[in-house]
RNA sequence: GGAGGAAUGGCAGAGUGGUCGAAUGCGGCAGUCUUGAAAACUGUUGAGGGUCACACCUCCGGGGGUUCGAAUCCCUCUUCCUCCGCCA
């Protein structure tokens, strides 16, 4: 949700930069613009009406104290309609701020300058790539075939405990899994990145926190009888510590680091993409999350970048980065770099973090803000990514990293997952 | 799950129907003093809306009600504490 104050002044730039989205913004800022001027004049009359009523009463008081009740009982009369008339006033304003609040929901974020117009994922543009696709065996298989082949993955297991797309990882590949999860937070920690275990149910205020709710609220799993919902990643409890705080300028920046599973619905989705540990409903992900002064926000996400550059480096696999586009942005994120690595044996790019600015768009929603000194408390920054999503980092070591007729670890992972190879 | 108690400003803690956005203490900030610091003293110190700035309005866990008037009375929800039960 965009702050208003944003608003105010600068429609005409927001439109332009909301056309990159292919979204023609101008009806609902000017309803925006509407609806806020329609609520500041009624909260003004409503005011005016309480000032009155408060007085009133007030003088009643005085005249009960001063024994003059005959007078008192005349003004009661005045205080009652007065009470009559803010209660009209009352639900008008409401009504104004619901329908307000309803069109600011509808609202994305607005993108940033460097963010390039275009349709879908196709206009994203490549900003850098890195390592050499590797040449595989003329045997060479898809990681769902290499899964079952070293008995890593069960599918069908996952089918019958609970159904498509909750996958049980078994013996060396569990031990894989593991591995990636903690030298992921090590290797997040040792950057500065504090590490959080929180909650995988959140309630839904946390929900409306950080923007699942209302819009995205059929992928989210909920549990209905306690009105709960399973996280669709870190991001949702991590942020959501936030909400409702001010922070000291000096607090700033805050860095956290966070394993959770992630249960996502994905309703909708279907068909080849999907195969093996493509997309999947649970999955593993290590987030990284940072609250951090507006003056310094891009410069901690090219930080991020930085950081996500040097983890798939470390684990020796090709990737690129794209800049998104318009119109694959995110709803509330100002600028966002995807992260994607390339597996040899499907011969496609896979998606493996999304690393992204939200300005002060989740903060505004969140009520995270911050202050200097004895200064009027402003909103803060906050930006997160993937250092990493599991299930495709995974597919990408097993494809890319076949060979002889077994899998080598990648060196940094040895450490951790006490093996070397997988035959 | 059952029984009882509680929820007030950054923290502690007064306040049981009228001028209470709320005593007091601590903490924070500014100043006096000091070579500097500490101590002491003085002042200041919640958030949101509104205004050029004031005025003014709202908020004492959330929601609803009684009343001319609610932190204070009533209903309801949530959370926390104590005791009992169950339990990794």
């Amino acid at each position: 949700m965009l702050p208003l104050y944003t608003l105010r002044d600068n429609a005409d730039t927001i439109a332009a930069a909301m056309d990159k989205r292919g979204l023609d913004a101008r009806p609902i800022l000017s309803k925006i613009l509407n609806l806020d001027q329609e609520r500041r004049n009624l909260q003004t009359h409503l005011d005016q009406t309480l000032a009155e009523a408060n007085s009133a009463s007030r003088e009643i008081g005085q005249l009960y104290k001063s024994g003059k009740a005959e007078e008192a009982n005349a003004l009661k009369e005045t205080s009652s309609r007065l009470k009559v008339q803010s209660k009209e006033l009352q639900e008008a304003l409401s009504a104004a701020a619901d329908a307000l609040q309803e069109s600011l929901y509808l609202l994305p974020n607005i993108p940033h300058d460097l963010v390039p117009a275009g349709q879908d994922e196709s206009d994203n543009e490549v900003i850098h790539q890195w390592g050499d696709i590797p040449g595989l065996e003329a045997n060479a298989l898809p990681h769902w075939e290499l899964a079952r082949k070293f008995d890593l993955i069960d599918f069908e297991l996952g089918v019958k405990i609970t159904g498509a797309g909750f996958p049980v990882y078994k013996g060396k590949g569990a031990r894989l899994q593991r591995a990636l999860i903690s030298y992921f937070l090590d290797y997040n920690t040792k950057a500065g990145y504090q590490e959080l275990q929180v909650p995988h149910l959140v309630n839904e205020a946390s929900g409306y926190g950080t923007g699942q709710l209302p819009d995205k609220e059929g992928q989210m799993y909920q549990v209905t009888e306690d009105n709960l919902y399973l996280i669709p990643t870190a991001e949702v409890p991590v942020t959501n510590i936030f909400r409702d705080v001010i922070l000291d300028k000096a607090d700033l920046p805050i860095r956290y680091t966070a394993y959770t599973p992630c249960f996502r619905r994905e309703a909708g989705s279907y068909g080849a993409h999907v195969r093996g540990l493509n997309r999947l409903h649970q999955f593993d992900k290590v987030e990284i999350v940072r609250v951090e002064d507006p003056a310094n926000s891009y410069d901690a996400l090219d930080g991020m970048v930085t950081h996500v550059k040097g983890l798939l480096e470390s684990l020796n696999l090709p990737y690129r980065i794209l800049r998104l586009c318009g119109g694959d942005l995110g709803f509330t994120s100002a600028l966002t770099y995807d992260f994607e690595v390339y597996s040899a044996a499907q011969e496609r790019w896979l998606e493996v973090s999304s690393v992204s600015n939200f300005e002060a768009f989740q903060a505004n929603r969140l009520k995270l803000r911050y202050r200097e000194g004895n200064d009027k408390p402003q909103l803060a920054h906050t930006l997160n990514g993937s250092a990493l999503a599991l299930p495709r980092i995974l597919a990408g070591l097993l494809e890319n990293y076949q060979e002889g007729g077994g899998i080598r670890i990648p060196e940094v992972l040895v450490p951790y997952t006490g093996f070397d190879k997988i035959s």
